[in-house]
DNA sequence: GTCTATACTTTGATAGAC
DNA sequence: GTCTATCAAAGTATAGAC
């Protein structure tokens, strides 16, 4: 079971703060229903905080509290694909894990919990550059912790970066189709598809 | 709802009528804006169509209007894409001109023209069933075109839907990604997996 | 810092004149 | 059928009491 939750209530009280109450509202929103299908009330009403928090803790608005919720969810989502790789005996198991964890919570959501920042990255890409910037940052670490990894594994430097975008799209991919079709066979699919193209690059 | 074919061309003027350019205006919109980023007043200014006239075509407002943009969509950028493929000398390289013409066609706009209906089926799957629906529909008849040619090309049945969804998967995430960075090294990586996965199937 | 009330804009949708 | 005016609701954002 994927815990997403919890990464360090900061300091001086144990419970999480409203602050961090907002961010994490705001993750889990965003994930179903995106950035302009997101509302701040809606936001403030799950966090069972005070709408004027938004705007004392987040002076930017709607624009910053974006910023902030993608580069958090992003390495979080990061650090969680990457603990269950390196739980993995092996890279390609590794690998396989990921698909095959990211269906499973796909089912127990019924298809709503997929990747945090898709949605948003694709309805912000062409509106608002700040955001754009704050999703291609988050991809573009993604992609760094994937070719350390393939590279450590034996894939040729010049074909990690390439096999690493190709199986990071094959994962985004398949969340795209696995939704619509509340289905997971595109995420099994996906996921046999990287194994075979990370034994092909070692090869 | 029966009726997703063009009902009646005004057939008086052979200009589009007002119904197809607000189709298209429509369309244009969804794919760089998304659904709800998209608003109606937004279509008709585009459409140079009255405000009315989306309610006289369509009466079920918005979401009809969207299931049929959807539909139409998905079928022209099907034909597109087949269209591509059926040009090639071989399946390889048909596969590989979809992934540089994708490529071509977003440095064209910049990074905004990239899927017609994957950031409205993100937007709809948790939130709207009918839309959902519909681009399940669309993401369904993709892939059997594409196990159609693959099966033709010499695919294992058993291994040809797995092998359309991890390419149409490799597509539509590629696009995440090119979007995002505006770049199109995630286009190039994915369409050089895809055609591996094929030549990997044939085998 | 917490919380409420409100201003202003935009949304989808409707009514009715022409 | 075309087009305009307008509605109620929801959106973001602000002001100010406590």
């Amino acid at each position: 079971m994927a815990d997403l939750s919890t990464p360090d209530p900061p300091s001086r009280s144990d419970r999480p703060g409203t602050r961090e109450r907002i961010l994490d509202s705001t993750a889990e929103l965003f994930r179903r229903y995106g950035y302009t299908g997101t509302g701040l009330k809606q936001i403030v009403a799950r966090a069972n905080a005070p709408f004027g928090s938004i705007y004392h803790f987040f002076p930017g608005g709607k624009e910053q509290l974006g910023a902030e919720v993608i580069h958090r969810s992003g390495r979080m989502y990061e650090e969680l694909l990457t603990a269950i790789v390196d739980a993995a005996p092996d890279l390609e198991s590794g690998l396989w894990d990921c698909f095959l964890g990211a269906a499973a919570v796909l089912v127990e959501t019924d298809y709503a919990d997929a990747c945090p920042i898709e949605t948003v990255a694709l309805e912000v890409a062409s509106v608002n550059e700040t955001l754009r910037l704050a999703t291609a940052e988050v991809f573009a670490g993604w992609t760094r912790a994937a070719v350390a990894r393939f590279t450590a594994a034996g894939v040729p430097a010049e074909r990690a970066e390439d096999l690493a975008l190709s199986v990071i799209a094959l994962l985004e991919g398949a969340f795209v189709l696995a939704r619509a079709a509340k289905d997971v066979q595109p995420l099994r699919a996906a996921g046999e598809a990287a194994v075979a193209l990370l034994e092909r690059a070692r090869a």
